[in-house]
DNA sequence: ACAAGTCTTGAGAACGCTCACAATATGCGC
DNA sequence: GCGCATATTGTGAGCGTTCTCAAGACTTGT
């Protein structure tokens, strides 16, 4: 005979238990109207061979494939991964999903998508043609791309859209930006900050806007003025060198900057060293992402952390149990939070102080 | 009529087209013997229908099932990911894994599996059953897990073993841990250091093995000793601690030292500020990875980086292109490369030479 | 003890694709 | 123009599972 490589089949259990194909199926998938014994009879024979059922023909015959489909943004992913800036984004993503998936039986397959517009409707159509997941999530970008959405839509594929703050279509997922950017500007006006600048991400990331909304609101709250002291970048680091050059050209009485990215803010970080200053008696630092790159620095980075990895899983939690359901578009959100640590400090005298 | 929920197979193309299922088919994988103009009007329907093959039927009457499995080890990528200090090997593996198997109209999966013995057989049976991938690519330290070759082997499942050295079962690929650490160690010699210490991996990671055999080589050749002057951690931070404590207790005139994990070069970096040693000025300092983090740390560290990536990526590529081939049990290498930042110098004028 | 229901089990089709093979068309040498 | 080799196309079976539906075994109320 030849080498064991057949795998075992569901037959090949039916046979071993003296039952039908169905009844393995049913005790399999946990069917409700087994007898306990030969529930029990069939579960002997199922660990006696090792049988697994086969991915493939599940989702051949069956509704469901056990497959859940996480997009991310090629263009950035691959800038960020050839260029050895860390992509953290994704790790915690696959991370916090493959294991929420595993926990309930499903597997994650990870796509990069490019984000321009023609691309789009192909890749994922084609990702979801092949893969026929049984759901789909979303990262920014993408989280808001009409095209998209619309496409899952009407293939009838439920679909998360991480970081949106916006209701439906789809389950929302944000991780409190405007918050995350209030918490952090108003820790820094309570550390006595008067100029507090922003550096903040592209536009075309909806929560680059909810950032500013946040930073902006705890300014007037305390009758700040932000005129000046808002910069965009792309999330990258020379996208920050340029930011923090421009802001401190034009504010000397800057004392605090809150960056939108590590990068970012690991750039203002290089910046103000070149210029003498020091973080953070001269410069306070606030970073968004909380990446471990942060934590090794000189000094290390007071960073809003963003909790990917279990925003990731709320998403595949809710896609496996309630995919289906007509879910009310609700906004489900997973508070970030500051983790403070040496980059910030108190405001020093200003010079209007001293007069 | 419904919502479009259904998706497009092969027979609406073939329907379209005006051919059989067969003729289709054939089109879809390149087959030799179709005629040109059957071919272009079989792809005009293929492309105005936006067909595209499921994975799943493909599998099931197929031979292959267009997945890569990728391996790793559960226990230290769910310790780093929880600590936050970042999981940069699984990112790598990803990221090169899936742009190579894409390139070939493949999958990669990733699947985290426990060291302890009486689970492997169980998990990995287990995916290996439900996935039915046409190669796995394992990583450190399954690569060398007999347990596991075996499993592999006895279901005619090609697999790539990354990092490792030792000819067979598999495609064995290697990133020169030896030559590393003897381009590290001998870089520093030639920087005039004579006392070079190497804080080494777990002794479960054969890497760990040839690493050390390189330092011992590069020193030997000088006529240098290594006695006294070698420490064993876990590639995590803490060790890296205790490591470079007991090294710099036991010996005084230490100017170098060479950690096999950036963690580890990081802690090293830290005890080192602590005692009052500046480096690179008292203490010299190459770590093992590469990851993003040792760029931006004060100073930005030297380091061996290991292409991981690219490693990967050839991995895939030989069980895609050559899977069933009887491969010959060849050893792949990729070689490591030297990245000097400024965590290395020249060796300070040591008491006996100002002696 | 009998009809009417519920619980348990099984049989057969179907999912979308590729395989092996059969059938037909085309080309070539003479 | 005939016969053979070769190129091209089509046919039917089967992959491993779940679905639908029907049949048999057991309860229950009267």
């Amino acid at each position: 005979m030849a080498r064991g490589r057949k795998s075992v089949t569901i037959r090949d259990v039916a046979e071993d238990a003296g039952v039908s194909l169905q009844t393995v199926s049913r005790v399999v998938n946990g069917g409700p109207n087994v007898r306990a014994q030969l529930r029990d009879k069939v579960r002997a024979s199922i660990d006696r061979l090792g049988y697994v059922p086969s991915l493939a023909a599940q989702r051949m015959s069956g509704s469901r494939s056990y497959i859940i489909l996480a997009i991310n943004d090629r263009e950035r992913t691959l800038a960020d991964w050839r260029e050895r800036r860390g992509t953290d984004w994704v790790d915690q993503m696959l991370l916090g999903g493959i294991l929420t998936c595993s926990k309930h039986g499903y597997r994650m397959m990870v796509e990069l998508i490019d984000t321009h517009s023609d691309h789009v409707e192909r890749e994922l159509g084609a990702a979801i043609s092949a893969l026929q997941p049984d759901g789909v999530v979303l990262t920014p970008p993408h989280s808001e791309n009409r095209l998209i959405t619309a496409l899952l839509a009407e293939r009838d594929i439920p679909f998360a859209r991480i970081g949106s703050m916006e209701p439906g279509p789809g389950i929302a997922l944000t991780m409190g930006d405007d918050g995350a950017a209030h918490l952090a500007a108003s820790r820094l006006i309570e550390l006595g900050h008067r100029r507090i600048a922003m550096i903040a991400g592209p536009a075309q990331y909806s929560l680059s806007g909810w950032r500013i909304e946040g930073w902006k609101r705890a300014l007037g709250e305390h009758g700040l003025p932000w005129e000046g002291l808002l910069e965009a970048g792309d999330f990258g680091y020379e996208s920050g060198t340029r930011a923090t050059r421009a802001l401190l050209d034009r504010n000397p009485d800057l004392t605090a900057i809150i960056a939108s990215s590590d990068q970012m803010a690991l750039a203002a970080l290089e910046v103000a060293r070149d210029r003498g200053m020091s973080v953070p008696r001269d410069l306070s630092l606030v970073s968004f992402d909380n990446t471990p790159i942060v934590r090794f620095t000189q000094p290390p980075l007071t960073a809003i952390d963003q909790p990917i990895s279990e925003t990731v899983s709320r998403a595949v939690e809710q896609l496996i149990l309630h995919g289906r359901d007509e879910g009310g578009d609700a906004v489900i959100e997973v508070a970030a939070t500051l983790i403070e640590r040496s980059s910030t400090a108190p405001a020093p005298p200003s010079i209007s102080d001293a007069a």
